[in-house]
DNA sequence: TGTACATCAGTGAACGCGCGTTCACTGATGTAC
DNA sequence: TGTACATCAGTGAACGCGCGTTCACTGATGTAC
């Protein structure tokens, strides 16, 4: 490459350059703005450009949401199993929603989550990331920690919940109130 | 009115029959599709009537889902706050979630929950009904109880999760394993 | 090292579409006299 | 009871817009000889 400034024919990374835009616009503006010419655009590529890379407009939020929880698995995986797990695992969720919440929309939403595609696929291997770091759960155990964690998290997006600095601490208390007062 | 079979000029109830429509719609075809133009179409009416009675899509789509949020206080209050009545909140919720989708999750989509508009007041009555039928619950009990709920709703609503035959069953032995995991 | 050529990632113009919304209008309703 | 008229809930045609996608093309890259 002679020059880094002016724009070559020839990207070279522009199926991630795409991936990268889509989902700065995604917190910037939402899903329902989300459109492949906005995303083109973004890129400073022609409207046909993303073609060359996606099939279509599905396939890109696919890999959106895939890239999405591939990195919820990491987070997940790289935590220690110890005696406050669940507190870390679900604080860990809550996290991620914070940062991104326009990502963690989509990686729930509907078409994404559905049949044998790479989201549903690696959606699942983040609920087994999540299954691994607490060992001595039961099944049920496992779903009401999930629901937990993604019902907060969605509360939080939705701006019905704020935590306060300590994050960390007000999901400690609200399992411990929540099994308390449950059992 | 002459004759129900001639559609008549004036409707007579048109922002019901909007509102009946667009929900039906939403079940059917999904927020991404719900055009203004394809609830008047639904109604039986020219696509510039629905602007006699919402002032533009946003208003017919507030008013849905403060309609849902008043359905779902009502169906809080009207259940017994006995002991076992966080799981019968929680599958309520949960029944709620499965028959209307499209409507849970127009209630928490975005654009519905901030601010003062109406859906955001029939969303705080609702977690105030919740909070009235479990009247033992510390504050982040009620959020967890909340969450819990809301959580296992958005899973069962994006196919991540099916119960059984018996959903109050299983939602009951949820709460009881994760207050016992997390305890 | 130099050249011909296949490959393929880009361009930009064009397509048809359904959308939200506005507008001048029309026809039904109900009230005042 | 009958009629004039104001009101207002509908119509249907039109607007401009951005979208997803296709197409013939162009220009950079890298490989074979």
């Amino acid at each position: 490459m002679l020059s880094v400034s002016t724009s070559p024919y020839h990207h070279g990374d522009l199926r991630n350059a795409l991936l990268r835009s889509a989902r700065a616009l995604l917190e910037r503006s939402g899903e329902a703005d989300l459109s492949l010419r906005s995303v083109a655009r973004d890129a400073g590529v022609s409207s046909a450009a993303p073609y060359r890379h996606f099939a279509d407009k599905d396939e890109l939020l696919a890999a959106l949401a895939a890239m999405g929880y591939r990195e919820l698995t990491e987070r997940f995986g790289s935590m220690p199993a110890t005696d406050g797990a669940l507190t870390d695992l679900v604080e860990g969720f809550l996290a991620f929603a914070e940062a991104e919440p326009g990502l963690f929309r989509l990686m729930f939403s509907y078409p994404c989550t559905r049949g044998d595609k790479e989201p549903a696929r690696a959606g699942r291997a983040a609920l087994e990331a999540l299954q691994h770091q607490l060992p001595g759960f039961s099944e049920e155990a496992l779903t009401g920690a999930w629901a937990l964690g993604h019902g907060l998290a969605a509360l939080i997006v939705h701006n019905q919940l704020s935590p306060g600095d300590d994050r960390r601490e007000y999901v400690a208390a609200i399992i411990k109130a929540a099994a308390k007062a449950s059992s």
